[in-house]
DNA sequence: CTGGGGACGGGGCCC
DNA sequence: GGGGCCCCGTCCCCA
């Protein structure tokens, strides 16, 4: 017994001995473990940190390329002069929902001079789609700042999560204002300095972020030029290339730009897609999306840009213009333009395009054969300085100069024309009170309003619709008058007899019929007519659409025979 | 072909 | 500044 009692106690001291090197070898294997652990705790912190430096840093870049962007934007918003750019193109834009929806591209505008092809610099956002849009950045100075660290950071945003700086950057250059500070310096010291560019690409087609770096000096060279060359850039040799319309620089110019000729996105009928070729060669479909056969009918339940929205719009960019009338600050809305490729420019003006189902479309003309025509109309005007080929302009803008320059020719081929026709011109005697220019035909206005209203002639907007029928009118009063039509209401009357018109002017040209009054002449003989289009409908007759005509009345006949015969009845004794 | 009217586009002016 | 009106020019159509 006694045995078996120390038999039992060497037991239970070996049991203990046993249990406290196994918890002695479980506290080691702890320590060991927990030592190993917090050693890569320590080094994952590590890395965090650097990745979180490396994060930090290219983020910086972020805004620094975001910043040269607004500030080259600023660069055009403080053109001299006080030069005020409103692009009014962007209601077209909205007609087309893609701005409202969201929808922005930013292109290149082929054949830019400051521009290269392989410039990275597109934005697509595509809007109503789960597209992920994948910002891949390299750069020199993040390797710079974490040697040795991946440079490589993905950043994926779904829609809905985008940038709001960055939208808001991309979308209004009165953003321009909002650079932030660590951009402008960063641009203030390393401008002038080759660096890496960061380049937004999308990825189509690849979930996951694929790197993708560009070293575009060339791109940074102008950029640079354009920010530091606010004031002179007028003078920019390849600004002055502009001048191919024979524009000379009017320094000092005291006249205000309003409207912005770029073209805007195109809503073609004819082709399938609604696209703005953008490019050197001027072929270009163009066409307004005021297609009155499809334009849905009635003042309230029409949402379309050309009323309601179009209305809201225009007040809504001219309200911001008028934030300046100094010409201070500059708003430049962004147009969707498509680019495919570098197709060539060709701007075919088609008046079925803009007019197509509407008695108006007769107004439209076809600029082909004014832009064929007047490719020399030179306006003297100095807003064609500011006509720049400026990157940021194109990018931010609805489209390139090149549609711009064209704008400017064939709308000067024929408002020019018409305007001078009817007082109006920048040449005028009476421009210092006109100072508010139309950019694309030079007329000048007392007013923006006014500008806003005339350029409707350019843009082809109506805002104003016919509850009663299909038209629609650029200006309210012709809508008004257009109702007498079907009100059948007639308000002037002749003294002299029973007639009665809805038009003071019509009453005005009968009564010539009391008065015997023929104000028109023709110069070829002496008939006279009281109306100018009787008289053009003679002057047929002396420009060979009649070839025989006769030489005592005027009369024209197709035939000679009919001629002789004409004569003898009524000249014979002559 | 001419005369005349309907209707619209658009600038200028005034309130 | 905006709206209304006037006016001119023009196109189209018809008798």
């Amino acid at each position: 017994m006694a045995n078996f009692m120390v038999f039992h106690t060497q037991i239970a001291s070996i049991m203990e001995m046993l249990a406290n090197s196994a918890v002695a070898d479980i506290c080691k294997l702890i320590d060991d473990d927990y030592a190993v652990f917090r050693l890569e705790i320590t080094q994952s912190q590590k890395e965090n940190r650097a990745l979180q430096r490396k994060l930090h840093i290219l983020e910086m870049n972020v805004a620094r390329e975001r910043a040269e962007k607004t500030t080259q934007e600023r660069v055009l918003a403080s053109r001299p002069s006080s030069v005020k750019i409103l692009d009014r193109y962007r209601g077209m834009a909205r007609g087309e929902g893609h701005l409202t929806g969201g929808h922005r591209s930013f292109v290149k505008p082929a054949g830019h001079n400051t521009w290269r092809d392989d410039q990275p610099i597109t934005v697509d956002d595509v809007s109503g789609t789960s597209t992920q849009h994948v910002i891949l950045i390299e750069s020199a100075d993040v390797e710079a700042a974490a040697p040795g660290g991946s440079s490589l950071v993905k950043q994926e945003r779904i829609e809905g999560e985008e940038d709001p700086q960055h939208s808001r950057d991309i979308q209004t250059g009165a953003a321009a204002v909002l650079v932030p500070p660590v951009a402008t310096d960063h641009l203030s010291t390393t401008v002038p300095q080759p660096r890496t560019r960061c380049s937004i690409t999308e990825v189509s087609g690849t979930p996951n972020a694929t790197l993708k770096s560009e070293t575009d000096t060339k791109t940074l060279t102008v950029t640079q030029r354009l920010l530091h060359t606010r004031s002179d850039h007028r003078l920019d040799p390849e600004r002055q290339e502009l001048g191919r319309l024979g524009c000379p620089l009017a320094p000092g110019s005291e006249y205000l730009l309003y409207g912005n000729p770029r073209p805007r996105t195109v809503h073609s009928h004819r082709d399938s897609g609604n696209t703005l070729e953008t490019g050197n060669d001027p072929s270009c479909s163009y066409s307004t999306e005021m297609d009155p056969g499809n334009m849905p009918l009635g003042l309230e339940t029409q949402t379309d840009l050309s009323r309601g929205d179009w209305n809201q719009y225009s007040s809504s960019v001219y309200s911001k213009g008028c934030q300046d009338e100094k010409g201070e600050g500059l708003v430049v809305d962004e147009v969707t333009v498509k680019v495919e490729g570098d197709a060539p420019l060709a701007w075919n003006v088609d008046e079925t395009h803009l007019g197509e189902g509407n008695s108006q479309g007769r107004d439209f003309l076809d600029y082909r054969g004014s832009l064929k025509t007047n490719l020399n109309v030179a306006t003297h005007s100095p807003l064609h300085t500011f006509r720049d080929r400026d990157p940021v302009s194109t990018s931010m803008g609805p489209s390139d100069s090149h549609g711009s320059v064209f704008f400017d020719q064939v709308l000067n081929s024929n408002d020019t024309a018409r305007a001078q026709a009817q007082g109006g011109g920048t040449t005028s005697s009476n421009s210092k009170e006109k100072r508010f220019l139309c950019m694309f035909c030079n007329k000048g206005f007392s007013c923006p309003q006014k500008v806003e209203i005339h350029q409707r002639v350019h843009t082809g907007e109506k805002p104003f619709s016919c509850t009663q029928c299909h038209m629609r009118f650029a200006l309210a009063g012709n809508l008004k008058r257009h109702q007498r039509v079907h009100t059948g209401e007639k308000p002037f009357s002749c003294p002299q007899c029973e007639k009665r018109f809805s038009q003071a002017g019509d009453l005005k040209r009968h009564q010539r019929v009391h008065t015997g009054e023929k104000p028109f002449s023709c110069t070829q003989c002496d008939m006279r007519f009281a109306l100018a289009g009787n008289l053009k409908m003679h002057l047929k007759v002396h420009t060979g659409e009649k070839q025989f005509a006769c030489t005592h009345c005027g009369k024209s006949f197709s035939e000679r025979s009919y001629l002789s015969i004409h004569q003898q009845k009524n000249h014979s004794t002559l």
